[in-house]
DNA sequence: GGACTATAGACGTTTCAACAACTATTGTCT
DNA sequence: AGACAATAGTTGTTGAAACGTCTATAGTCC
């Protein structure tokens, strides 16, 4: 009688349905991050960096507070102020501080950062397509469905990340 | 007529079903992982150092090398000798030269890490619950599915992580 | 069995992230 | 208006991650 793997071992190596979920995400997470991460260091990027510069996209023309910038990445960031400085001394991003509010410095997104993005967009596409391109639109509908669901109680009620009930 | 938030506008801030899966997947890890290094801090430790010692735990009283247990966290470690190093300095694990090879070194848990461990135990349980507890035992194993569904591609063959096709 | 290669880890250095303490500016309250 | 509080960033410091290089040991192959 050997012993085969039966379903009921399956979980033998987690505490509970919550962990085996919880490290699971977390392997995904790093796995991804892995195909993500070989594509901007070529260009010395970090993906929160990155990042930051999608959003100064999107309100281009316009800027940003830095510590707004700072709510809205995707990780959160404590030290905002000298990722802009790296991001400006490569001529990213600008900064300026207004005369309305001296205590605000507002940043926007620099002419070589728009370029930077250009330069990146295809690759990015590819990139995630080699992440993810295995899977079904219904997987990834459904996968992108839990995982909000799964963060939901942990964002705050007005967030972007958050998102209402369907009832 | 006001816009109203039609289900064709829902994907405007991503550029693809991939891309939106891949940061929704890293957003929910960002947020779950802040209640777990809430508990660890606590205890001067990152997940990863935790990780490490229930690794040691699995095979206690036997032991490992320091690489083997590299390659088996969950997220790559390329430093394990300095993070060794402060686990053994805490003494909660312990290393030795063995005769027979003494190129590798043998990692064992100490007593002070199975103590640490039992005490955590109770509390990482329910900072599991905390992070995933509203969610339903079927979806939880739906996202497990899913998860393993994305990585699987990016995982070695022989890999703890990886699975193999049901068919 | 001596040269060569492979393996296992340690170490030096640079860069980043996190936390706290600090400065400058603006708002509020009496 | 002056004192106090709140806001927005900045700076110092410490610890950890990443990367490459270096050392010691073991295996291999004429």
């Amino acid at each position: 009688m050997t012993a085969t793997r039966s379903s009921t071992v399956r979980h033998t190596r987690f505490d509970s349905l919550q962990q085996e979920a919880y490290l699971n995400l977390w392997r995904t997470y790093d796995r991804l991050k892995v195909v993500e991460d070989e594509l901007f260091v070529k260009y010395d990027l970090s993906a929160q960096q990155y990042n930051a510069l999608r959003l100064l996209e999107t309100v281009h023309p316009g800027t940003m507070p830095t510590l707004a910038l700072g709510q809205r990445l995707i990780s959160r960031a404590p030290d905002m102020t000298r990722m802009l400085d790296r991001l400006e001394e490569r001529s990213l991003v600008q900064r300026e501080r207004r005369p309305e509010n001296r205590r605000v410095v507002e940043v926007a997104i620099a002419p070589a950062g728009l370029q930077l993005l250009e330069e990146l967009s295809s690759q990015v596409r590819e990139g995630h397509k080699r992440q993810l391109g295995h899977m079904t639109a219904h997987e990834l509908k459904q996968l992108i469905e839990l995982l909000q669901a799964a963060r939901n109680p942990h964002e705050e009620e007005g967030s972007r990340w958050h998102s209402k009930e369907k009832s």
